[in-house]
DNA sequence: GTCTATAGGCAGATAGAC
DNA sequence: GTCTATCTGCCTATAGAC
């Protein structure tokens, strides 16, 4: 129970920490930042950030685990939410379209150009991210192709992979030209690519 | 003419280095190799890496104007030998899979994802890459469209742009699973969105 | 938990001999 | 053109006081 005088900091130190890191990766890449330019951003000290992270290893296993968890959730609120499987679709590419607005690369899309140098613990967890999208997505594509609002050609798997890579790709090409509307454009035809066409 | 006798070196050293150079950054990325490694590799020291090239940003620019121009070339003799604008584009796509199976990122693709930490000069030749390549497309598009064998919905160039991305995104993805199917099966999916259906 | 201090390595880069 | 030698800076990481 929260007492009148509790007063715990807001937000913990490694959760701040998580969320300069987090921010820097996104835009700078894992080898893009550094310990000293987060303990600078939070006014501590290197030495600190390892009492809380041991090593950049696991202070970036840290950022895919809590970003996964976080995106995992987002997609239990669509499902707890959203009825229509359409209407999932866009609500999932506009999870992409609000960290793109914010200037961010997809962390694990900008992880997965630095695959090659990233320690093994990382890359399982980036690899885990994909496949629980392409789950989530197959599922939905899925559903509503059953219901005759989806149509697409092939597995489920296969085109929820392709929404997912098109997504990445509109993303990754997006910030070099500084343009949101790239991505949109890219976002609205991949959709259109799975919708049935009423016309039929 | 050529002397029989002629000998110079089968490759002269500044390539040798752009060969390794390009290399390690179709893999590693470009934060992702050093002076070192490439010098390693060819057998020789850091020191005449300078000579060649005064620094790693004048490095990387070098890298991004050959492979612009390689590519650049690859597409005029798309446009010479292959007539019909499906096969155009699956003579495009087929650029990339090469990479792809080189186990190579395409090298404006990864330079992509490391935008925000590129010089300058680097910046601009990126997004040069990417402008001719859409405009090369959005050419073939346009009297693909004009010929009916191409259908799609808005612009060329818009319909360029979700290509290119796409065709990114499928290889971005397709190294972390080591498995160029990923990549194929998506880049199959984004030709047949262009493919004016025979049906109609 | 946070600090100061520092270790140890590797990065990009330069001077100057050959 | 290539070398040896060296510089400077930044990186990750640790020891140990508070």
């Amino acid at each position: 129970m929260a007492v009148a005088t509790a007063r715990k900091p807001a937000v913990p130190t490694a959760e701040r920490i998580l969320d300069v890191a987090e921010r820097l990766v996104q835009t700078r890449g894992f080898k893009g930042f550094s310990y000293a330019d987060v303990a600078e951003h939070l006014g501590i000290t290197k030495a600190s950030l390892h009492y809380h992270f041991p090593g950049k290893a696991e202070l970036g296993e840290a950022l895919i685990v809590r970003y996964s968890a976080r995106f995992a959730g987002a997609l239990e609120r669509i499902d707890a939410k959203v009825p229509s499987a359409g209407a999932k679709l866009d609500a999932y590419v506009e999870l992409y379209a609000k960290v793109l607005r914010a200037r961010r690369m997809c962390l694990c899309g900008i992880l997965a150009a630095e695959f090659e140098t990233l320690p093994g613990p990382m890359r399982d967890a980036v690899v885990r991210f994909f496949d629980d999208n392409q789950a989530w997505l197959a599922t939905v594509l899925t559903r509503g192709q059953a219901d005759g609002v989806l149509s697409f050609r092939g597995t489920a798997e296969d085109a929820a992979q392709s929404l997912i890579s098109g997504l990445e790709g509109a993303m990754l090409l997006a910030r070099p030209y500084a343009d949101p509307r790239r991505f949109e454009s890219a976002a609205r035809r991949l959709l259109a690519g799975v919708v049935a066409d009423p016309e039929r």
